[in-house]
DNA sequence: AACGTGCCCAACCGCGAAGTC
DNA sequence: AGACTTCGCGGTTGGGCACGT
């Protein structure tokens, strides 16, 4: 079955009505939520038969045996197909977010970080959007790299991660000394005493060239809330996202991998 | 050494979208 | 047309580890 990833193709209309933080969507989804009663849903397999937590060595050798045979698709199949007690969306987790061949693991780069942050801003909590222009890196990494690391950095220079916008309330040193790197050219006149801040690198710099999303900023004080926003206006909106790198059916080569449940997490 | 706390990240859950019957 | 099925997404959870006391 083909589909177009959710919100691939974006209008003009939607390019324009930035998601500044997901407030607007998260309160349209709760609201109709709450006037829909989803008793009559079917649980997705039968919990009583599944194992579910952390997958073992040997279950991921099934479930890559099989998708190197079969291919992906119909994951609802692939667990009785591939002799797995796993319900299909959770081989379908396992398989995009940490067995297929293409992904990429291990820190994120300066350049990644601009770029996810550059996103962010232009997509909101568009995760699966966002990893799509980053090849190799899941959306679910992307959103544990946003909450754990890149979240809090914003915070601490004094920008709101939901919306983008440097508070203007914030002990300006602190933030003089975090962006004394990427700090040259470009500046923000925050106050009526013209003292600058500089922009955080990743504000200025067009992103990198082969990512096709191109940005311009230009940040204009807003009196009444006393923040410095970072206006969306005039983006080069041209967001013609593209496919996400395309996915091997066939693995031709067994990579090094996983975490298992005894095997540690960190180094 | 033992304990508490915070962080990281894999995995789960609920739900909307899209396809099929 | 509408019920049902399947997929994919974003939010959240919880186990395990690192680090501080």
């Amino acid at each position: 079955m083909e589909r177009t990833p959710k919100g691939l193709d974006l209008s003009l209309s939607e390019k324009l009505q930035l998601p500044y933080g997901p407030g607007l969507h998260n309160n349209l989804t709760l609201s109709l939520s709450n006037n829909v009663t989803h008793a009559m849903r079917k649980p997705c397999c039968d919990k009583e038969r599944t194992n579910k937590g952390a997958w073992s060595k040997q279950e991921d050798q099934k479930l890559i045996d099989y998708i190197r045979v079969h291919g992906e698709g119909c994951w609802r199949s692939i667990p009785k197909a591939a002799g797995l007690h796993r319900c299909g969306k959770s081989c379908r987790l396992r398989w995009m977010n940490y067995l297929r061949p293409d992904i990429k693991r291990g820190v994120f780069g300066q350049d990644e970080e601009d770029l996810i942050i550059k996103l962010h801003a232009l997509l909101g909590n568009r995760w699966s959007l966002i990893a799509g222009r980053l090849p190799g890196r899941t959306d679910n990494e992307i959103k544990n790299y946003w909450n754990s690391h890149i979240r809090r950095k914003l915070i601490k220079m004094g920008i709101d991660p939901d919306n983008h916008k440097l508070q203007q309330r914030f002990p300006l040193p602190h933030v003089h000394q975090d962006y004394a790197a990427g700090a040259s050219s470009s500046s923000v006149s925050m106050n009526n005493d013209h003292s600058r801040v500089p922009v955080p690198p990743f504000f200025k710099s067009p992103c990198a060239p082969n990512n096709g999303v191109s940005f311009s900023s230009k940040c204009c004080h807003d009196e009444e809330e006393e923040t410095v926003m970072i206006s969306s206006s005039p983006l080069n909106l041209d967001l013609t996202i593209a496919l996400p790198s395309p996915r091997l059916a066939i693995i031709v080569e067994d990579k090094p991998t996983p975490n298992y449940e005894s095997s540690t997490k960190r180094s």
